[in-house]
DNA sequence: CCAGCGTTGTGACAAAAGTCGCAGACGGCT
DNA sequence: AGCCGTCTGCGACTTTTGTCACAACGCTGG
């Protein structure tokens, strides 16, 4: 069992115990199915060295640079991999959801957690070590490749991050947010996922969280979207995405 | 040869002839050196299909968006990797030099160039196209994993950038930058590349070019630097890293 | 139903960053 | 040396973003 502090709270973490071992060749073909890289990761890694555990809405699961034990997938619920300045501001890297990965930079450097990471809401989440995945990698090639895809494909992320941090104001960065959160829901418009308080927008966008109300009352004088006591409803996704 | 428009004007780009051919397995054994993936490949690549060509300072070797021929390595000089806002502001997301190599994204996802580049000073570069390049790897495992490396090695350092952008004043940003570009330099001091303008550093730090003469006077008030005619002088590493 | 707590709305203000205009300095080049 | 284009140094001003304080809302759990 780890304990790691955070906020003033000390959370605990259990793993499961080791499920099985990686067993001959036979599984071979399973990672040279050219999937996206994380899929084929889950399936390989249901039946290799793996560790599972639970990790409770607003728990740590590890620390940025702590010596990184694994590399993480996510079965269910949502993980949050940021970064926190010396002043305890938050900065959201990335929302990881069902089916994808975590934590695989350490895997191939060798160096400590790039980042913190935190279950948004409570999360289902398997590992595999360092070693194991290493050993994984100099077996079966496919999966090196579906990694270096799974890479090119955060590299092109990061570098939009960067882009929209350089170039857009926060009301645009905001208006992306909200394209990107949209979840077809029942009636005509589209809502937001309940979970995401302003605080936490804020947080992914890199802003004080006054600001998300402020492009929001921006965005509904756009009629872009509409403020239903306290929630977001977009109105039109045209108009949000002319707000970009 | 290919010609593309820029700022106006349209620059001329030619490639030589291609150089030789993958011959057979008796180059394996320099892809089984754990060497940093550039380098490996630059070996790798001097006995494989390749093409070299020389770009001017100033000249565009590729654009954004377009389709991607190929990744390429910085023999000699210097090449920026930027991107460019719909109302004509930059931002550099990397400097390559000498045995750093670039536009390897599109060699795994077989998207687009993700940004622009264009030689800061003359640079001698070699490309190797996408075709062969995955050839390459699929017969070397040992070259996909040193494209993990340099992979991982990349996420850490836009994490860092986006880190930056979102916690750090422009001030801080540029005490930073100071510090990368610092060349010990003869006398006491370190001086910065001459070729750096106060504009090209506001591109790399993503402000406006007064930000950075602002953020000089700041540093020199700190102690940190000197101006010597336009020239800056860094008197303090420990004084700039303070500004951190 | 009510209390309590976390989230949201808001206005006034402070600070940081960006813009504009122009003068002056520098560095090649002839 | 003298010229010219580019780069730099400011100062005044605008805009954007961040901060603070506090009231109101609304969900949750007795």
């Amino acid at each position: 069992m780890h304990v790691y502090a955070y906020g003033g709270r000390a959370v605990g973490l259990w793993w499961d115990k080791m499920r099985g071992k990686l067993d001959g060749q036979d599984r071979l073909a399973v990672s040279e199915v050219p999937l996206e890289a994380s899929k084929a990761l889950a399936a390989l890694a249901g039946r290799t060295m793996r560790l599972h555990c639970t990790i409770q809405e607003g728990q740590i699961l590890f620390g940025e640079g702590e010596p990184a034990e694994a590399m993480y997938g996510v079965d269910s619920g949502q993980v949050k991999i940021f970064k926190l300045s010396p002043d305890g501001r938050e900065q959201v890297l990335r929302l990881v959801g069902p089916g994808e990965c975590f934590n695989e930079v350490p895997i191939f450097d060798g160096g400590p957690n790039p980042a913190n990471a935190q279950a948004l809401e409570t999360a289902l989440v398997w590992g595999i070590r360092r070693t194991d995945m290493q050993r994984l990698i100099e077996e079966h090639p496919a999966v090196a490749i579906g990694f270096l895809k799974a890479f090119a494909g955060k590299l092109r992320y990061f570098t939009r991050k960067v882009e929209d941090l350089s170039f857009r104001s926060v009301t645009s960065r905001v208006a992306k947010l909200l394209l990107e959160l949209a979840e077809d829901d029942g009636g005509g418009g589209l809502r937001l996922p309940a979970r995401f308080t302003q605080q936490e927008m804020a947080n992914v966008v890199g802003t004080a969280r006054e600001m998300i109300g402020r492009a929001f009352k921006t965005l509904e004088k756009e009629g872009a979207i509409r403020l239903d006591r306290h929630r977001v409803i977009i109105v039109s996704r045209a108009a949000l995405a002319r707000m970009l």
